[in-house]
This record gives C-alpha cells, sequence and structure tokens, in this order.
DNA sequence: TCATTAATCGCAC
DNA sequence: GTGCGATTAATGA
C-alpha cells in the first residue's frame, strides 16, 4: 500500500482563520512583536498565531502542562501564580496587554510551573515555540527586547524573595498597592484593576484577613479609600514613605 | 427578589 | 500574626 503521508499544510487557508486582529494592524504599541519586527516580517507572525479570547474567571495555563509556546496578552489583565502548599496560591505577578505569559520553560521541553487566569475579558495570542524561535534567531532587536523582559522579570522576581523575607505584612501589602498602582494606575481615584482582598493576599504573601485589617487601618490614616471591591490610593507619596523609610522600598 | 459570594470583625490561640 | 466562625454587604441569576 501507500504509505506517503501527505501532510495538508495549507497556509492559505490559515489566513481565513478568522482572525480578529491580525498582526499588521495590530495597535499593541507594547506587543515585542509590533515594536521589533518589520512590517514585512509581521504578516507571517499573523499566519501563525491563534487567537484565544478568555472569560473573566477562565484558566488559560494550567499548572504542569507542557509547554508548547508562548502567550501575548492582546487585551485585558490576567494573574500568574503557583500553587503552594496547602493548595494556597501565590500570586508571581499580574500582567497586562503587550506582555508574556509563560515564557518559563520556553526553549526546553518543560511544563508549565505557573498556572495563569484571566482577570477580566481578555484576548491572547498564541504562538508556537517554533514560530517564536525562528523569529528570535532571524531578528536581533526582537530577541535583545526579549531578553530586556526576561531580565527584568528576574529583577523583579528577586526583589520580592527579599520583600516576602524581610518585610512585615504592613509593608507588604502597601507594596502590593504600589505595585498595582504603578502598573495599571488609576481610574477616577481607584486602581484600574478590580482584585478580591484574597487576590492581594495571595500576592503579598500573607491571609485575606490581614489584608482587611491593614487595608482599614491604612483607611483610618487616610492613605487610601476603598469602595466596595475597588481600591484606591489617596497619596501614593505617603504610602511610598510607608516602606521607603524601611529602605525596603523598590521601584519595580 | 432570593441565593451566592465576598468583606468585615471579634475572639481564641 | 494566624485561623475560625458569625455577621453584614455586595453581586449575580
Amino acid at each position: 500500500m501507500n504509505t506517503l503521508t501527505v501532510h495538508t499544510r495549507n497556509a492559505s487557508s490559515k489566513r481565513y482563520n478568522a482572525l480578529k486582529t491580525a498582526c499588521e494592524s495590530c495597535l499593541n504599541a507594547n506587543c515585542l512583536i509590533n515594536r521589533n519586527v518589520s512590517s514585512e516580517q509581521v504578516a507571517l507572525f499573523s499566519n501563525e498565531k491563534t487567537e484565544i479570547t478568555c472569560k473573566k474567571g477562565q484558566q488559560f495555563i494550567i499548572e504542569g502542562a507542557p509547554v508548547n509556546g508562548l502567550f501575548f496578552i492582546l487585551k485585558g489583565k490576567v494573574k500568574v501564580y503557583r500553587t503552594g502548599i496547602h493548595g494556597k496560591e501565590q500570586i508571581v505577578r499580574f500582567a497586562k496587554e503587550g506582555e508574556i505569559i509563560g515564557h518559563r520553560g520556553f526553549g526546553t521541553e518543560e511544563y508549565y510551573s505557573i498556572g495563569a487566569i484571566a482577570l477580566e475579558h481578555t484576548e491572547l495570542c498564541y504562538f508556537s515555540k517554533d514560530t517564536l524561535q525562528k523569529a528570535l534567531k532571524s531578528n536581533a532587536s526582537f530577541a535583545y527586547d526579549l531578553m530586556l523582559f526576561y531580565a527584568d522579570e528576574l529583577n523583579r522576581s528577586e526583589a520580592k524573595v527579599k520583600s516576602i523575607s524581610q518585610m512585615t505584612v504592613r509593608e507588604r501589602v502597601v507594596d502590593t498597592l504600589l505595585y498595582i498602582n504603578r502598573k495599571f494606575k488609576d481610574q477616577n481615584g481607584f486602581l484600574n484593576l478590580a482584585l478580591s482582598r484574597r487576590e492581594y493576599a495571595d500576592y503579598a504573601g500573607t491571609t485575606e484577613e490581614q489584608v482587611i485589617r491593614i487595608f482599614s487601618s491604612l483607611k483610618k490614616e487616610n492613605l487610601i479609600h476603598t469602595k466596595g471591591k475597588k481600591v484606591g490610593i489617596t497619596n501614593v507619596e505617603l504610602l511610598k514613605r510607608e516602606i521607603s523609610e524601611h529602605n525596603f522600598y523598590l521601584d519595580l
């Protein structure tokens, strides 16, 4: 019998993969691809990518699943976490549009050591490792930018080890608030990211109750204000002083 | 509106 | 500082 296997890999049909946002017309200026890849090359990326939309609360990376590629956030916000002992989740970072998710384990045939959940309606662009490896090898500025991203991640990760081991719970909560503020800014006086008290706790490495207690004492000191789930920083400078006094302030 | 889920608070350890 | 449970507020079906 004829054992010839026919690979029906048809590039032209891929083009009609119902992409809502092709790379060449993407407006996301933070995207590493958009920043570094020339317009002729961008079209190639579009052909290879898969778009995924996630509802709020939907998990798109499962801990332990094999790594096949990388996610870029086109729109939305996500949390990246690791499950610790007693099933407690430790939030590693929060990410917004233009950022990369699932980069650990990239380059090696590994499994995800992290999970990722959408915090709001999120659109993701997914690229296979092959596609990205090809692009990185042929595009130095792209590779360099990605390296900067890795370096920054490592720096932040090390800073986090320090904060968790040396800062008090109160300082860690304040640090978390400042981090969210730096990253997501505020909108109408409230942080532009709705997190539950539990999520603040999971990032700061403490418990929900502690976060509530610290929030209420910070409120009494007029440093922050809350309205239901929303939290706003009343005076960023004063809040910064809370931790700069201890010389643990990290402007990351 | 009723049912869930989240936020608080008090209290013991 | 932490953990549990009761109460209250907020949110969603």
